[in-house]
DNA sequence: GAGTTGCTTCTTTTT
DNA sequence: GAAGCAACTC
C-alpha cells in the first residue's frame, strides 16, 4: 500500500477510516479532509480483507468521481483499485440498468436522452396536443416532470389535465423509443431494485460496502437506491456531507436526508469533523459568519490553525469590465513571471452564472494568461459532435426515432421534413419505429419516385453499416468514419461554415470524437460503442486534451466548485439579483444562495477576493447592480472594503513598479 | 426540398 | 448577444 498512512489522519479521521461496521454518518466541513477520509476507508477496508469488488463508492458529480478514483488509485494497489465501483448515481443507474434493462420492458440497448433530447420530444408532444387556450409552456412541463421524477413518482396520477396528459404522452413516447431520460436512470433503476427481487438480491449481494459522498446533494430517489442497494440488517454504508454545502435543492436534493440520517439507518455512528485544513483562520471566520445568518442547520464549529493570513477584500468596480480587467491584472501581478512567482492553477475565478465566464475569457486571452473554463456549452454542444452522436446512437438502437432524424438531416439526403413527419405518423399508427417504416415504405403513400429512390438507398447502405457494426471485432471508429465520408458528411459541414477556419475546427472535433472512440474501444473492448456513448452522454465531456488545458487559470462556477480549493480566489459579481439570484428571491430559497456564497468562500486557501459591479451588461444592455445584502453580513474583523477605481489610482510600490518592469522584460523577451 | 434572413425570446446552478 | 424560430427565397 503506497500513498497514504492511518497515521496522517487526526482522531476523528482515523476513527472514521476504521469504523468497523455498520452504518456510519460523518459530518465533515468544508476543507475538513472527507475525500481523503473516504479515501483511507477504502485502503483501510481492502487492507483488512474486503473483497474491492464488493465496494461501492458514490459521489454526486463526474469531478468528485474523478478525483476519487485519482486517489483511491493512489491508495491502493492498481489491480484492486480496479475492481471498486467507483462512479456517479447516474453511471451506476446506467450499469445496473444495461444488464437489467429487460425487467422493466426496455431493451438494454435503450438510448440515454440529455436535456436537449428532452425539449426536443416534449416540444413535439405538446405541438401534437396543441391546447389552444392552454399553450403549455415545454420547458416548464420538462421541469416540473424532472421534479416529480426525482421524488420517485414515474407516471402522472391523471391524465385530465394538460400537464398530466402531457407526462403520461411523453413517457410512453421514450418508451417506444426505447430512451431513458436523465431522470429515468435513477428512477427505472429505483423501480428495477424495488419490484424485481432477482435484480435486487444480485446487486444488493455484490455489494456489502456502501459508501456516498456529498450525502447532503442526494435527493430521495437516490437514497431510495441506496436504501434498496443496503442489506436489511445493520447495513455497511458510510455517508459523508455537509449540510452548509447543500447548493442542488433545485434538483430535489433534500439536506433532510443527511440531517434525519438516523430515521433511515438508524444507530449509526456519527463522526464529526472540524478542523479545516484548507483555509486561514481569517477566512474562515469570514465563512462562519455568514453562514451563521441560515436556519435549520445541524451547527457545527470549523477551525484552523492558520492564524496568518491576509484580510478577505471586498472591492466594488465600476462594471464588469473594470471587474474582469482589474482581476486579470492582479493574476498577472501574481503570477509565474512576477516576484511571487505562483503558477497558474493558483489562481480561479468563482461565478454564479457559466455567462459571467466571458469578460473574464476576453482578458485574460488578451493577456496571454492560460486559463480553462470548467463547464458551460461544452464540447457535446457542438452541432457536428451532437451529429456524430446521433450516428452512434442510431445505429446502436434500432428504435432511436430521434437520432435517426437527425441522421437523416445531415447532410440532407433528398427525405425532407414533409416525408419524414408522414413517416413518423405512420410509426406512430403501426406502433413501428421509424427505420421499420422506412425499411418496409408500403405503409408510406409518397408521392416522388426521387423521395422513394432516396429512402431505398438509405435503407440499403443503413442496414449494411448495422450489420458492419455488430460483426464481432469491428472497429466502430472506423465503421463510422467510413460512413461519414461515404453519405459526405463532411463536405456538407464545411459547406455549411462561414470561415475555413471554422471548417477545420469543427472537422477536427468530429476526428477527435473518432479517435476517442478508437481509444475507448482499445481500452475497453467489452463495452465497445455503447459505453463510449454513455460516457459521453454522462460526462458531457471529452476524455481527452485535459493535459494541455489543465495548466491555467480557473474559471468557474460557484456549483462546479464545491469540493475544489484554490490558493486566490477572485468571487465575483456578488451583486443582489445575481447571488441571491433574483430567481431564489421569488422561489424563496435564498438560504441556498447563501450556502453558495459559503461554498465559494471556503474553496479559499490564502486570498479571497469578494467584487461586485455597480453596472453590469445583461442580456444585451447595461442595468444597474446593488452589491450583494450577503455582503453586509461579512462584514466585520478580517474584512476590507475598497474599490478598484481607487486601488488603481493609487500609487503603485516599489514592489509592484520592481514587478512591472519583470513583466515588461519577460514580454519582450517571448 | 433546402437554405437564408430577420424576428423573437430569454438566462441559474448539473446529471 | 446568442440561440431558436417562423417566414421567406432559390
Amino acid at each position: 500500500m503506497s500513498g497514504f498512512r492511518l497515521f496522517d489522519l487526526n482522531p476523528e479521521q482515523f476513527r472514521a477510516a476504521t469504523h468497523p461496521e455498520g452504518p456510519m454518518l460523518i459530518l465533515a466541513g468544508a476543507g475538513t479532509g472527507k475525500t481523503r477520509v473516504l479515501t483511507a476507508r477504502i485502503a483501510w477496508l481492502v487492507a483488512q480483507g474486503v473483497d474491492p469488488a464488493a465496494i461501492l463508492a458514490v459521489t454526486f458529480t463526474n469531478k468528485a468521481a474523478k478525483e476519487m478514483r485519482e486517489r483511491v488509485g493512489a491508495a491502493v494497489k492498481s489491480d484492486q483499485a480496479k475492481l471498486i465501483t467507483l462512479s456517479t448515481f447516474h453511471a451506476l443507474c446506467v450499469r445496473l440498468l444495461r444488464k437489467h434493462a429487460h425487467f422493466l420492458g426496455y431493451k438494454e440497448n435503450f438510448s440515454i436522452f440529455d436535456e436537449g433530447d428532452q425539449m426536443g420530444l416534449m416540444k413535439k408532444i405538446a405541438a401534437r396536443i396543441h391546447d389552444k387556450e392552454n399553450p403549455l409552456d415545454p420547458n416548464l412541463a420538462r421541469n416540473i416532470i424532472s421534479k416529480a421524477k426525482n421524488l420517485g413518482i414515474g407516471e402522472p396520477d391523471t391524465t385530465d389535465t394538460a400537464l398530466g396528459s402531457l407526462f403520461s404522452k411523453y413517457q410512453n413516447e421514450l418508451r417506444t423509443l426505447n430512451a431513458m431520460d436523465f431522470d429515468d436512470l435513477l428512477l427505472q433503476a429505483r423501480t428495477l431494485l424495488r419490484d424485481h427481487q432477482e435484480a435486487r438480491e444480485e446487486w444488493r449481494s455484490r455489494y456489502t460496502h456502501i459508501l456516498v459522498d456529498e450525502f447532503q446533494d442526494t435527493n430521495k430517489l437516490q437514497l431510495e437506491l441506496v436504501s434498496l442497494l443496503a442489506a436489511d440488517h445493520r447495513p455497511n454504508i458510510c455517508v459523508v456531507g455537509d449540510d452548509d454545502q447543500s447548493i442542488y435543492g433545485w434538483r430535489g436534493a433534500e439536506a433532510a436526508n443527511l440531517l434525519e440520517f438516523e430515521r433511515h439507518f438508524p444507530d449509526p455512528e456519527v463522526i464529526k469533523l472540524e478542523q479545516n485544513y484548507r483555509s486561514t483562520d481569517i477566512i474562515l471566520s469570514v465563512a462562519n459568519r455568514l453562514i451563521k445568518n441560515n436556519s435549520r442547520r445541524r451547527g457545527k464549529n470549523l477551525w484552523s490553525d492558520r492564524k496568518d493570513g491576509d484580510p478577505v477584500r471586498i472591492l466594488s468596480a465600476m462594471d464588469d469590465k473594470t471587474e474582469a480587467e482589474f482581476i486579470a491584472d492582479e493574476i498577472q501581478a501574481s503570477g509565474p513571471q512576477s516576484s511571487k512567482a505562483l503558477p497558474w492553477t493558483s489562481f480561479a475565478i468563482l461565478y454564479r452564472m457559466n455567462a459571467q465566464s466571458r469578460q473574464f475569457e476576453e482578458m485574460l486571452r488578451e493577456r496571454k494568461i492560460p486559463y480553462r473554463v470548467v463547464g458551460g456549452k461544452s464540447f457535446f454542444d457542438r452541432r457536428e459532435v451532437k451529429d456524430v452522436v446521433a450516428y452512434l446512437g442510431a445505429l446502436l438502437n434500432a428504435d432511436d426515432d430521434n437520432a435517426l432524424l437527425r441522421v437523416l438531416a445531415n447532410p440532407p439526403r433528398g427525405i425532407g421534413s414533409a416525408t419524414l413527419q408522414l413517416a413518423t405518423e405512420a410509426g406512430a399508427k403501426n406502433g413501428k419505429s421509424l427505420l421499420a417504416i422506412l425499411n418496409d415504405p408500403e405503409h408510406l403513400d409518397v408521392s416522388s419516385a426521387k423521395t422513394r429512390g432516396a429512402i431505398q438507398r438509405f435503407t440499403e447502405d443503413w442496414g449494411a453499416y448495422r450489420i458492419q457494426l455488430q460483426t464481432p471485432g469491428a472497429d466502430p471508429a472506423a465503421i463510422l468514419r467510413g460512413i461519414l465520408e461515404e453519405c459526405g458528411y463532411f463536405e456538407d459541414l464545411k459547406k455549411s461554415c462561414k470561415t475555413d477556419e471554422e471548417a477545420d475546427n469543427r472537422q477536427e472535433n468530429v476526428r477527435e470524437l473518432l479517435n476517442a472512440l478508437t481509444g475507448y474501444c482499445q481500452r475497453h473492448p467489452k463495452d465497445g460503442a455503447r459505453g463510449f456513448l454513455d460516457g459521453l452522454m454522462l460526462e458531457q465531456e471529452r476524455e481527452e486534451e485535459k493535459a494541455e488545458e489543465r495548466e491555467g487559470v480557473t474559471l468557474i462556477t460557484l456549483h462546479a466548485a464545491k469540493g475544489l480549493e484554490y490558493p486566490e480566489v477572485w468571487l465575483v459579481g456578488a451583486e443582489d439579483g445575481l447571488l441571491p439570484h433574483e430567481r431564489s428571491k421569488s422561489e424563496g430559497t435564498v438560504e441556498e444562495e447563501r450556502r453558495l456564497l459559503y461554498v465559494g468562500i471556503t474553496r479559499a486557501r490564502h486570498r479571497l477576493t469578494i467584487t461586485h459591479c455597480a453596472t453590469r451588461r445583461k442580456f444585451g444592455s447595461v442595468m444597474s447592480c446593488t452589491p450583494s445584502p450577503f455582503l453586509l453580513e461579512l462584514a466585520g474583523e478580517g474584512v476590507e472594503s475598497g474599490s478598484m477605481e481607487e486601488i488603481l489610482s493609487a500609487p503603485m510600490s516599489d514592489e509592484e513598479v520592481f514587478d512591472g518592469f519583470a513583466q515588461m522584460r519577460a514580454a519582450l523577451n517571448s
